[in-house]
DNA sequence: TTCACGTTTCAATGGTAATCGAAATATCCG
DNA sequence: CGGATATTTCGATTACCATTGAAACGTGAA
C-alpha cells in the first residue's frame, strides 16, 4: 500500500458515522448489507449515507453490488489489512523503511523494534 | 482505546503533512526532534507546523518538551499501537472469506492478523 | 538590558466536509 | 402502464481544515 492509499483509507475512517458504517459492515461479514439496513441501523438519512458510502468506496474500503432494488455494501477486508500493515511498518516502533527525501533529521540510533517508551 | 480516541488518531494521521511529520518522528526514535528540524526536513512553515503538531498532540500521538529555545517533539508509540490494536479488533476480520458464518470481529475474540493478503 | 533565535499565537483566507430537502433514477409488482 | 420502494443526484447551507503573513512570546547570549 502506498502513502496516498493509506491517506485515503485513514481519511475515510476518520469520521464518526463512517467508522460506524464500516464497523457495521465488517461485523456483517462478506455478504454485506443493503444500504437501507445500514441507514436504519445507524439512523442516517439515505442521501447522507450515500455520501459516506462513496467516500468509503473511493478509499477501497467497501464494495457495492446491486440486488434487486437494493444496493448491497460490503467491507473489503483486504484494504483494511493493507492499511494496518502500512501503519505497522511505517508509523510504528521506529522502524525506518523507505527514505522520504533528504531527511537530515535522523540522528543517533533509531529506536529498537518493540520497545515502547513510557 | 475508545472509539473517540481512535477517531482522533485517525483524523490526525489522515493528512499528508501530518503523516509525514509523524513518520519522521517515528523514525527519529524516542528522543524526538526539535520543531525546526522537522520544519526544515519537510519544508513546512513554522506556524503551519505548530498547527499540525497541535493536532497530533491532541490525538495523543506526540509529546513535546522544551529544551533551551527549542521544542522537542517525539512520537508516542503507545498511542499508535493502541490505534492499530483498535483497528485490528474492531474493523478487521483478519481471516477473510471463511467457509461460512458471519464475522467474529465485533468484540472479545481478537482477530489474528498475521497473514495479510496483497 | 538589548538583541537574535526558535516557536507560538492571532486574524484572515480559500477550500473542502458533512448534512439537509427536494427531485430524479432504477427496480419490482399490480 | 402506473404506483410503490430503494437509492442516488442536485443545490444550498453551515462548519471545520490547512495555510499564510504579521506580530508576540520565551529563551539564551552579548
Amino acid at each position: 500500500m502506498k502513502k496516498d492509499d493509506a491517506l485515503a483509507a485513514l481519511g475515510a475512517l476518520a469520521q464518526d458515522n463512517r467508522l460506524d458504517v464500516f464497523r457495521l459492515l465488517v461485523e456483517s461479514g462478506p455478504e454485506g448489507l443493503p444500504a437501507g439496513s445500514v441507514a436504519n441501523a445507524l439512523k442516517l438519512a439515505p442521501n447522507t449515507l450515500t455520501f459516506h458510502f462513496d467516500r468509503l468506496r473511493q478509499a477501497g474500503l467497501v464494495t457495492v453490488r446491486r440486488e434487486g432494488r437494493s444496493m448491497i455494501y460490503a467491507a473489503r477486508y483486504e484494504t483494511m489489512n493493507a492499511l494496518i500493515d502500512y501503519l505497522t511498518k511505517n508509523c510504528c516502533c521506529g522502524v525506518p523503511l523507505e527514505p522520504r527525501g533528504p531527511a537530515t533529521a535522523s540522528k543517533g540510533a533509531p529506536a529498537k523494534r518493540g520497545t515502547v517508551p513510557a
